[in-house]
DNA sequence: GCTTAATATGCCTTGACACGTATATGCTAT
DNA sequence: ATAGCATATACGTGTCAAGGCATATTAAGC
């Protein structure tokens, strides 16, 4: 962990899951380095070092009691993150006509999550010769 | 990228700024490989890559047209990691008194989000000797 | 058949980051 | 001052994933 101020964005924080743990720790109550330490089985540096990163991500704030730290949740990064998450809200919340407007734009075909490596024959659709570069 | 069917978490599918920017481009519409090959300045090969593991999680589901690949968001991983905010979105949507009952929750004393290299001294908190573990 | 366009995949390299361990720093009470 | 607890940091290491490049696959038109 160098001296460099690598600005992460809130995406790579929450991408490592001890670090989600402890974000959902928090929820309830600010806690201790300990108290996380023991609740988690993680080992202390562990500990420390994420907690290092979700505060300088602005995640968590830590408070000075004796020899401990309390640390508790900023609402800052949450709030970046649900802005992310509104702009894709539409295909799923509320009402199904803005996904359905978006399902029969095109006609109905084959779909597939999945490996594509089998394609299917479709002999219906011809089409011009590329040449769009 | 292996054989092996690495089964991420929807968590570190977005934590790539690239996978970010195509969902944000699919958001308008459907859109082909080359189109986000373009629009994004982005070697062909990453994009189909990028493409494949977000189909393997479920961001988006590919369509056969002709020689090319439409590809367009599904709502599914969506929803998830909206499940995840909702835990948190207590502390900042709505009304204030449930972050306030966790404010105050704890006397106010100095709270810093950046490096607690210099500590106040406190010299009124009196504690017992810790003895936890 | 061949050629070209569109997309997918394989291989290799490189860098970042999480982990473990040891150690440093800070605080409190005796 | 000294000891012990609590937390932070430094260092070395391994792993994993993104990038670059070449190549394979599929489809369509000639």
């Amino acid at each position: 962990m160098g001296y460099i101020q690598r600005v992460e964005s809130v995406f790579e924080i929450i991408a490592e899951p001890n670090r989600r743990a402890i974000l959902s720790l928090l929820v309830s109550s600010q806690q201790s380095v300990g108290e996380i330490e023991r609740q988690l089985r993680m080992p202390q540096p562990a500990v420390s070092k994420h907690l290092r990163v979700l505060r300088e991500a602005g995640f968590v704030e830590s408070m000075v009691d004796a020899q401990r730290r309390l640390y508790r949740l900023k609402p800052g990064p949450f709030q970046e993150l649900d802005a992310w998450l509104a702009r894709f809200r539409r295909f799923w919340s509320g009402h199904i006509d803005a996904l359905d407007r978006h399902l029969d734009h095109m006609d109905r075909q084959q779909y597939g999550s999945s490996t594509p490596t089998k394609r299917k024959t479709n002999p219906k659709t011809t089409r011009p010769k590329p040449r769009t570069r």
